[in-house]
DNA sequence: AAAAAAG
């Protein structure tokens, strides 16, 4: 079968498929007539009333600032060694920067125009951190400045640095200031944090945990973690030591509240990581339980941040609930870090997806870099799914090693820590790795599925090209994916990459059969809601509904080039990849970018040297072996 | 029809 026959035989089936079954979005107030099928009290317009000071002002502020601004050359801070803390600034050269809302404080340039603790500043010296990242030099002064904050930016650029710095800086103010202390004495096994941070994956906690006390480290600001899956006992041990900074997981949090061995009544900073994703469906009840529903004091009397490098407008307005008089920023909204990515997008069908793994793995092994395995990040979309990938692909000589949220804790950080090790060099993972996990020298992400919301494509490539350093990402493409063809194009556009024309093709025939926000209109970072007029502003609790009229100057900000130059081609295929090989990239398929299109292509001459074991899951019997 | 997060 020829190319276009595919194409078109794809196309057509495509007017077959139904159309988007996630949920539309619902309004929060229409929300208890169960459209998500979540029942029960959750209805925020039930929550009493916070009484913060600047509660019922928040959408009434003053006319926004709009701060817009591109970055000046920065030094390059690599001094040579390869330590992963080193962030290569030159890579965020001219990335914008947009900040909305009123008073905003200005930006600074360097750590030394922050008051900080001077056991602080070692601590950043120690982490060879010599100037702020964009995304830093930005949310620091914010936060310092006691505002609220609403942060994008972009994957790998240093989100958590920028709130535990001023975290814990301000912690440390406050204790000169008032002397006061929420810190538990011997008398109370209560624990009374005044920092919480909640991210949606135990890994990503215990990372943030680990950097927090680092970054502490002779502070005497204590950070202490819980999740679930680990013994309670040792959590609940390090907390009755005494905590300022909690890290946790949702569903640990509240058994430890519900056991009163937590209380977040002295809270002063609440941070939420990959804050989209905690307030999605399945997060937001419990997100809204712990802010609202148990003692946390309320928005303006508390200082609350969210950091994702995503942020819808749905999500935007459930957040808005949590926030006071809060600052949007945007720090690399359109050429944004992942230009350091390299994306190639390939036409694959699922019946395929294997051996067309196997053989891009081979590939690259066959060009190992330095005597290292390369990283491979490798996701899927379901748990069964990656078990059975890891089994096929180490039955074939590869090692691979899977992490879901079905095995027990202690198996998923055995299996990621033999992946960071490079001793099991690819990473078979569903979306619990997705997001934030910061796993350095990661050369490849493979999307295996393509996801099924395109904001979890930006966090899954944004798992390589961290901290500076390029990376690259595939994505298999097939035609049950085609409703993301047209979110694919206008994201790859924006990030300046090459779009392979059937793929236009594809988002093109698409047109106007999916409306949903999340399937159309996405993008890297994101913008202020409040700044969308034709958008009706949901006001919380008993604000009147006069919304529209809440934010009258905006400016679209950017636009136009000038951004940090993108990868060409003959870089995306680097490490080795043109060698003996060559043809993979290159002869094989003439375009820049290389297609299985016919099953002519495949399969691949040396298929026998990863499916002559003839076991059950080698090539050939691919479909019998889990993939229904 | 999926992943994650409590046990």
């Amino acid at each position: 079968m020829a190319w276009a026959d595919v194409l078109s035989e794809s196309t057509q089936n495509l007017t077959h498929q139904t159309r988007s079954t996630r949920p539309t979005y619902l309004p929060p107030h229409l929300r208890q007539l169960g459209g998500r099928g979540r029942g029960g009290r959750s209805n925020r317009n039930s929550f009493p009333p916070p009484d913060g000071p600047n509660f019922n002002q928040r959408q009434r502020a003053t006319p926004y600032d709009i701060i817009t601004e591109k970055l000046e050359q920065v030094e390059m801070t690599d001094d040579g060694n390869n330590n992963s803390a080193v962030i290569n600034l030159d890579a965020y050269e001219d990335v914008p920067v947009e900040a909305t809302g009123s008073d905003i404080p200005p930006a600074v340039k360097s750590f030394g125009e922050i008051e900080m603790c001077e056991a602080l500043n070692e601590n950043i010296k120690r982490r060879k951190y010599v100037k702020p990242t964009p995304i830093q030099r930005h949310a620091i002064p914010i936060v310092m400045a006691g505002r609220d904050l609403m942060a994008c930016a972009q994957t790998g650029s240093g989100k958590t640095a920028a709130f535990c710095f001023p975290i814990i800086s301000r912690i440390l103010r406050d204790r000169f200031e008032q002397v006061v202390s929420g810190r538990n004495g011997a008398r109370t096994r209560i624990a009374y944090p005044t920092a919480l941070i909640l991210s949606p994956t135990r890994e990503l906690s215990c990372q943030i945990h680990d950097e927090a006390k680092k970054f502490a480290y002779q502070t005497g600001v204590k950070a202490v973690v819980a999740y679930g899956g680990a013994p309670i006992a040792q959590q609940l041990y390090n907390l009755e030591k005494g905590v300022d900074i909690l890290v946790a997981t949702p569903g640990r949090l509240v058994d430890m509240i519900e056991r009163e061995r937590v209380s977040l009544k002295m809270i002063k900073y609440l941070a939420l990581d990959e804050a989209d994703r905690m307030l999605d469906m399945g997060f937001e009840h419990q997100i809204r339980k712990i802010v609202q529903q148990m003692d946390m004091p309320p928005p303006g009397t508390r200082q609350t941040m969210l950091f994702s490098a995503t942020f819808p407008d749905d999500i935007q307005r459930l957040a808005s609930d949590f926030l006071s008089n809060y600052i949007f920023l945007t720090v690399g909204k359109v050429g944004s870090s992942t230009d350091l990515i390299a994306q190639r997008v390939e036409l694959v069908q699922d019946m395929e997806k294997r051996s067309h793994l196997m053989k891009l793995l081979s590939t690259q092994k066959a060009n190992g870099t330095r005597g290292k395995p390369a990283l491979t990040l490798v996701f899927v979309e379901t748990k069964r799914g990656a078990d059975a990938l890891e089994h096929s692909l180490s039955m074939n000589g590869f090692p691979a090693i899977a992490i879901h949220g079905d095995k027990v804790q202690r198996e998923r950080e055995r299996a990621l820590r033999s992946f960071k090790s490079g001793a099991t060099p690819i990473l078979v993972a569903t979306d619990v790795a997705s997001r934030g996990l910061d796993i350095p020298h990661v050369a490849h992400v493979i999307n295996f599925d393509f996801p099924k919301d395109i904001d979890d494509y930006v966090h899954r490539i944004g798992r390589t090209g961290r901290a500076g350093n390029s990376g690259m990402a595939t994505a298999f493409f097939s035609d049950k994916n085609m409703p993301l063809a047209k979110a694919l194009v206008e994201l790859m556009q924006e990030a300046k990459q090459e779009v392979p024309s059937w793929l236009s093709q594809c988002a093109q025939n698409f047109v106007g059969s999916v409306r949903s926000t999340r399937y159309g209109r996405s993008k890297f970072g994101g913008s202020d809601f409040r700044s969308s007029q034709n958008d009706y502003y949901y006001p919380s609790t008993n604000n009147n509904s006069d919304a529209n009229s809440f934010m009258d100057t905006y400016t679209d900000g950017y636009n136009t080039g000038g951004y940090a130059a993108h990868m060409s081609f003959d870089n995306y295929a680097s490490a080795g990849a043109r060698s003996s090989n060559a043809d993979y990239y290159g002869a094989h398929n003439p375009g820049p970018y290389a297609h299985y299109s016919t099953a002519d292509d495949y399969p691949p001459n040396n298929i026998d040297a990863f499916a002559a074991n003839g076991n059950e899951y080698g090539y050939g019997s691919i479909v019998a072996s889990g993939w229904d």
